[in-house]
DNA sequence: CGGGGTCTTGACGTGAGTCAATATGCGTGG
DNA sequence: CCACGCATATTGACTCACGTCAAGACCCCG
């Protein structure tokens, strides 16, 4: 099973046609992009849409002080240009943190296999609302949550989203993070991560040596850093790791109480 | 001109098909949402796409202790849910920072409008790269930008998008924001972004009285903020406001430097 | 065995939050 | 036309989460 099926299994069920045309895709030339260099700059123009395989990426925008921000994380399966028929420059840099196999998929390619076949075109749709939903997600993460919290909450994220991959099981997962790179995806000092790394630690909810990382109690993580995966949208996967409960699905897709504003009715 | 298409013809050149398919759209059924109410809240189903016709709205989440995030505006011209067909619930809400008029669209019509236009299609697909284009740069400025310049960009990107739109003019815009809201959208306390502001008049570079907003200099504010609007998508559109300057568009793309990585080239 | 990237630790500085009081402006009803 | 009342804006004093700086420790890899 690869990255990409295993991904839109979890929006959609996919016909066998579906899974015909994924596989074409992944046919599609293959790069190796090591640790450390980039897939594709700002400003560079977008020749194929890139599918990673293997290995982790990082979306990126580099500030006037040579600092750089991390907005997002690229697992297996993750589109990095699903809009290369429309954007003609990019407007931030992807790199690689890891040694990561890249499809290069000739954007006429890619859109001929989007044709053919309906499943697909949704799975995509969801993958887009996906990304949508995280980018909020980490917007909101950034701006509200404290330092606790916002490791937290992307901790609980990459390990939702890699056990939708087969990727993560009881917890574990292995990752090319590094404190540095934790530091430029939440916007603080790597010495301030490494504080909160140690009192996550202390608190018995992460393990985390060298490349391996493990959540002893993703629940309880997720509850004290205000994650909930509905913004993933992937409605076929309920993680058996989230919980020995089996009512975790019932309750999760809850909304937040909401004070009483001065005008009721929502349309 | 509707705001639609007066956006859409900044990504796009629309053709005859694509103005009479939007002008259909906006014959949809409309609807007045009061000043503070909802248009739609998390977790509800989504039955239409919807167009903000006129008024600002902004999307949002509630954090555990009850405080609101804001994590985009929408502007006349923006689209709520273009993904009606995909997602089935909402993974945040919309609300009106005042009377906002929209246009319901049912997800078929609007799915047949894009099908019989190629240009509307791109368009909407330049727009999707837009939204997606904006949260990222949200992201980068809550997590990167001190206060001064997180205020200062996000007003240099309501300016230009109301510009696009003919609703901006020698850097003065109408606009429902108060502080407090501004300061739900930055991530900082109301009692700060108050600070901020009447540093930013102290610099000459902010009138703010009541509803309506001046940038005297959006030229120096957007270096001051780090803002450049590549993210916008808006390839057709060069604000005179933004420049005396005719070159300004070929300064514009630039790629900010990159201390070299230790691995050389990107692919 | 050496060296660079990574992680830790401590002392100290500061931007932004908190709390709380006061002003200002504006829409409404008298 | 004026008075009241609420939302919004402003101010100052004090606190704190997180940044800065700098030194060391660790650890994997060649």
């Amino acid at each position: 099973m690869n990255p990409l099926q295993a991904k839109f299994a979890r929006y959609v069920e996919l016909d066998l046609q579906a899974r015909t045309q994924i596989d074409g895709l992944l046919r599609s030339e293959g790069r190796l992009v090591p640790a450390g260099a980039d897939l594709i700059r700002e400003g560079e123009p977008i020749h194929f849409v890139k599918l990673v395989i293997d290995g982790w990426g990082c979306r990126y925008k580099l500030l006037e002080d040579g600092r750089r921000q991390v907005v997002a994380f690229l697992l297996p399966g993750d589109l990095c240009n699903p809009d290369a028929l429309t954007a003609e420059a990019m407007d931030h840099s992807i790199g690689a943190l890891n040694d990561m196999h890249c499809a290069l998929i000739a954007p006429e390619v890619f859109d001929r296999a989007c044709l053919r076949s309906h499943c697909l075109r949704q799975a995509m749709a969801f993958d887009a609302c996906a990304m949508l939903g995280m980018q909020r997600e980490w917007t909101l993460n950034l701006a509200a949550r404290p330092a606790l919290a916002r490791i937290g909450a992307l901790l609980c994220e990459l390990h939702y989203r890699l056990a939708a991959l087969g990727l993560a099981a009881d917890g574990r997962f292995a990752t090319p993070l590094t404190q540095v790179t934790l530091a430029e995806a939440t916007g603080m000092t790597s010495v301030h991560v490494n504080r909160v790394v140690q009192d996550l630690r202390g608190r018995g909810l992460l393990h985390w040596h060298g490349r391996h990382i493990t959540l002893p109690d993703p629940d309880r993580l997720a509850q004290l850093s205000g994650f909930s995966p509905r913004y993933l949208h992937m409605n076929r996967f309920v993680p058996g790791t989230f919980a020995g409960d089996p009512d975790l699905a019932a309750k999760s897709p809850r909304v937040p109480p909401r004070t009483e504003s001065k005008i009721a009715g929502a349309i």
